[in-house]
DNA sequence: TCCTCGACGATCAGAATTTTCACTAGCCGG
DNA sequence: CCGGCTAGTGAAAATTCTGATCGTCGAGGA
């Protein structure tokens, strides 16, 4: 799998470079805007690292270019904080992911890996039931068209219940995906976490959508039986 | 690598289990203390993973009965919370390392990992430099004496610091070990956490360890010179 | 059927930790 | 000596964890 980053800053650049290619990835790093957009419409890239912030051609007018120019490949947006606005300008323009920095290397994987394995098909990108939704681009919930902001727990866990709607999950399950913890123990995190997500996003509408199972865990359903 | 885990709480031995199984590593499990200590006599493991509290013969016991039967694998105890005092008691009796429950799975590995490579020859569990010491398996620091409480970001930060004392650190090193994120970008996390761990281990106390070196980064050092 | 007990979950407030932000201080090159 | 950049600082805000207590469900017995 070969990928091309475009990255003006050094560190970062290095960081990315050192990182992909230590998880088996060939890498190509270019420093600027012009120089990425000939590489990848020459090379023969699989996926685009693509910063928005560069000098010269910014990383927009490279995907608008590239996009020109018939190339396809996914590409993962890196933005910097606080600038949200441009993800929704870069989705528009064909962006496929973003990745807002500072960022974990975990998290750049996980991006990386998916953008891959999807192809070109994006997988969906906003998970939802009922009239609740999930943006994992934008990392924002909404219900009833009411914009909720999430904490970093409290999105891992509605992701988590969304993914897998419909299915009780088991607070050892829970446990190792959003706090990669062994539980055994005395602490009762997710009854608090669980509290504080339903206190955003059921408590203030109906249906509820956050169930308790009884010995088993929670689960997130519309669903209105009984 | 043969691994015996000794657990009777269901939850936690299947996690163990399908977590090293997953690693790679051949399992067994034993649900109380009489059986693990039988298997752990008679079989080949390289490696005992033991819950302190067992019905029956308690993990105590268990390694007792295992060292005095001439049996030196390495053994990984799993304590609760609040046990702290069960560490020292069983490090005495000869165990290798410790875990608190609960505990996340990236450390399971790490601690298996390290001493199934060190094998019996115990690698330095308290590290130190100056009047500054950190014992790893306490999670404890001590400075001329003085027990000082760290959180978890000071504790990794230290270790950090300690493990490659003499060297300068580059803020985007310990941004991707502390962490494990990508620095680019606008946040002083590091110099808070710095300060927040300055003011433990340095202010009240001479000389100072911990230098700040100007555009590259930070250095933990007993040097005298300048 | 109704009651009681025990276990499990919910809830809340407070504490601890970590992050953010705004501002100050100090160093360095010009 | 004057900016300009880098690091230090303090305080507030945000988030997460802890511990205590309360409520509720359901099994089993009266």
């Amino acid at each position: 799998m070969k990928i091309l980053i475009v990255e003006d800053e050094p560190k970062t650049g290095d960081y990315l470079r050192q990182g992909l290619t230590e998880a088996g990835f060939v890498v190509d790093l270019a420093r600027e805007g012009l120089d990425g957009l000939h590489l990848a419409t020459t090379g023969d890239y699989d996926l685009l690292v693509l910063d928005v912030m560069l000098p010269q051609m910014d990383g927009w007018a490279v995907l608008q270019a590239l996009r020109l120019a018939g190339r396809e490949m996914p590409v993962l947006f890196l933005t910097a904080r606080d600038q949200v606005e441009d993800r929704v300008r870069g989705l528009e323009l064909g962006a496929d992911d973003y990745l807002v920095k500072p960022f974990a290397y975990s998290e750049l994987l996980a991006r990386v890996r998916s953008l891959l394995r999807r192809g070109k098909t994006k997988e969906p990108e906003v998970l939802a039931c009922a009239d609740l939704e999930l943006d994992l681009l934008r990392r924002r919930a909404t219900r009833a068209g009411v914009r909720i902001d999430l904490t970093a727990k409290e999105f891992a866990l509605l992701e988590l219940l969304l993914r897998r709607r419909g299915e009780v999950l088991p607070r050892s399950l829970i446990a190792s995906q959003v706090w990669d913890m062994n539980f055994d123990s005395d602490t009762n995190v997710i009854e608090v976490a669980v509290r504080r997500l339903r206190a955003k996003v059921d408590d203030p509408f109906e249906p509820k959508l956050i169930r308790t199972v009884r010995g088993m865990g929670y689960m997130l359903d519309a669903d209105v039986s009984r």
